[in-house]
RNA sequence: GCCGAAAUAGCUCAAUUGGUAGAGCAACUGAUUUGUAAUCAGUAGGUUACGGGUUCAAGUCCUGUUUUCGGCACCA
């Protein structure tokens, strides 16, 4: 996909496509007020206070018809600059562009304005010569956006759209957002049975069906060797909590609007666990231990529940109810780089074993002027963001920060990931913590015989099973590799009657030899059962006849590929656990 | 949570201004016995998400709830 906001020329384009939109709103809603248009990656949107007014399908053709017509008037777009007081002045009917204005540093005392034809708009600019130039754009959607991107203010009406140079890129931009639905893990997850939901069981509550349970089940059996072979060791915890388990940590204070309601049984006071760091605390606080252990490292498959926004669920992305590959390593103040270091190699190992290339590292820092949403502590937070950012330089890697984005308790390192529809997601996740050992007075003893706080990290490399499966669906495209397939093989003996018995013959064997392979002996013609292999993405597909039969051979064609290849049944076996085993890539 | 939209058979969708809820696929039964993406015929399948209201009459109009979708906000 184009990233608009990085072509300039494009940039420019979908920048006066926006102003094009407010003059047809304008002339369509007159009391119409504006806020601010800007280009974003995927074209453009505008901010509009409509009052009353709401919008509807209809609306945004009507408005599209408008934009047309405009271009084709094709009016030319003059800058004019005026003063900071001028334009207090002439925007003064309007108290977004005199919130604009006055919030505009105090040396920019001049101010830019673009006309076409009977609209203007503020604005830095630069725009195109004429609107005669916005010939391919298209409305895509609109939806409700809080004035200033704050819950607390008034919500005002965003219309987005985009504007290419030609037909042919607006008609392949079209294409590939009908493809992103296509590849969206909801419509596969349905398709190929891999989870549901109920409205019994509640939003954000997804059952896991069997094919998507195989997945998860694979996903977990990888993970979890990795994490053995690297010196984890794995806990079960209970999925609640007592009350005062989450006001020792200080989550009761700092996220309880996010968890679910407090439950009280006899006089005791019980929440379904957000986290399961205070339970990893607790077993770390089990035994005294020397520097000479360090790092501990407790990993668990967790079970978590989260009250999230109930606009804010979707499918297995954003869910209520979540499994985390976790894991609190603890380790001395000396250890921080090294053991981060190995964090974030396991993450780079585990993506290149997946194939992902399409995410980006994020390291989050705290806002220093904001005091209240991060721990209180200058020195911890200035030597802790050095040490991550020291580590990622060593180890060359590429990434971003973002100021703001911290959690309270220490800088973390995010992999963030886009999504078929809607915004980016974080996946994988490595967070420094100083704060939560104190709070339960961990300790361990130094070389010098005396005690000493450990300092913890929050990984999660898969980040949950739910959101790394839902990213795998969509990276796929449903076909997954050989090794994560529900079915990984189907027989279809081209007669039941007379190769159905080697068909189950063959079937048996690949079953006793772990493979999860499927008969299809259905009474239907070969065509029909091997298209519907095919549709269900299964990556082998084994056709038995009377070749087959006689010979002991089988034939297997894989899937999206047209011709088939004929082997002994063993080294058809001896292939495909090969396969299984090296956790291949799809071709 | 907020602004909008939607919910009809297991799935994908129809159903003029309010006037007998249909189709394709899937399922089941039978015929057909098949060599690389859909054989034919028949049968069954519904309190139109759930509650309340308006009306002679509601899938359709009003209203509450739930869920889903597109965004926004949130994401210790």
């Amino acid at each position: 996909m184009i990233n608009i906001k990085e072509n300039e020329h494009l940039s420019i384009m979908n920048h006066s496509c926006a102003h094009l939109l407010a003059q047809a709103v304008k002339h369509i809603y007159p009391n119409a007020l504006f806020w601010v248009g800007p280009v974003i990656e995927e074209g453009f949107y505008y901010d509009i206070d409509l009052g009353d007014e709401t919008l509807t399908e209809e609306a945004l053709e009507k408005i599209e018809r408008e934009m047309k017509k405009i271009a084709k008037d094709g009016k030319r777009i003059v800058r004019e600059e005026i003063s900071k007081a001028d334009a207090l002045e002439k925007f003064a009917n309007d108290p977004y562009k005199v919130d604009l204005i006055s919030r505009m540093d105090e040396d920019e005392q001049v101010i830019s304005c673009y006309t076409q034809g009977d609209f203007t708009d503020l604005c830095r600019g630069p725009h195109l010569e004429s609107v005669k130039e916005l010939k391919f754009f298209k409305l895509i959607k609109f939806s409700g956006a809080y004035w200033k991107g704050d819950a607390k203010n008034k919500m005002l009406q965003r219309i987005y759209g985009v504007c290419f140079e030609n037909e042919e890129d607006l008609n392949a931009h079209l294409a590939e957002l009908e493809e992103a639905k296509e590849r969206d893990h909801r419509k596969i997850g349905k398709e190929q049975e891999l989870y549901m939901n109920h409205e019994l069981v509640g939003a954000g509550m997804p059952l896991w069906l069997p094919n998507g349970s195989i997945i998860r089940k694979q996903l977990e059996n990888y993970i979890y060797e990795k994490e053995q072979k690297l010196g984890y060791d794995h806990v079960y915890t209970p999925c609640v909590g007592t009350v005062d388990l989450y006001k020792t940590s200080g989550h009761w204070d700092h996220y309880k609007e996010n968890m679910f309601p407090m439950m009280k049984v006899d006089e005791e006071e019980f929440v379904l666990r957000p986290m399961n760091c205070p339970h990893h605390m607790l077993i770390f606080k089990n035994k005294m231990h020397s520097y000479r252990d360090l790092p501990v490292r407790i990993g668990e498959f967790a079970t978590d529940f989260r009250y999230e926004a109930s606009g804010a669920v979707k499918g297995l992305e954003r869910v209520r109810c979540m499994c985390q590959n976790d894991a609190h390593l603890f380790v001395t103040p000396e250890q921080i780089g090294e053991e981060f270091k190995k964090v974030v190699s396991l993450i780079l190992d585990v993506y290149r074993d997946f194939g992902l290339q399409n995410y980006k590292f994020r390291l989050s820092l705290r806002d220093p002027e904001d005091k209240e949403k991060y721990f209180d502590d200058d020195q911890m937070w200035n030597e802790a963001e050095a040490k991550l950012r020291e580590v990622l330089n060593e180890l060359g890697v590429e990434y971003f920060e973002a100021v703001g984005e911290a959690a309270f308790y220490g800088p973390k390192l995010d992999v963030e990931v886009k999504p078929a529809v809607g915004p980016e997601v974080t996946l994988s996740t490595c967070q420094l913590d100083f704060l939560l050992p104190r709070r339960f007075e961990l300790s361990y003893i130094n070389s010098k015989g005396e005690k000493e706080t450990p300092v913890v990290l929050h990984r999660a490399i898969f980040g949950t099973f739910d959101r790394f499966t839902a990213f795998i669906i969509e990276e796929t495209k449903g076909r997954f590799p050989t090794w994560l397939s529900p079915v990984q093989v189907k027989v279809i003996p081209v007669n039941a009657e007379f190769q159905g018995d080697y068909g189950k013959e063959i079937k048996d064997y690949l079953a006793e030899n772990g493979i999860r392979v499927e008969l299809d002996d259905r009474n239907e013609k070969l065509g029909y059962r091997l298209r519907e292999a095919q549709t269900q993405k299964v990556p082998y597909t084994l056709i038995l006849g009377d070749a087959e039969k006689e010979n002991n051979t089988i034939s297997y064609r894989l899937h999206g590929e047209k011709d088939t290849t004929t082997l002994p049944k063993e080294e058809f076996l001896k292939m495909l656990k090969e396969e299984i085993e090296s956790k291949s890539l799809r071709k």
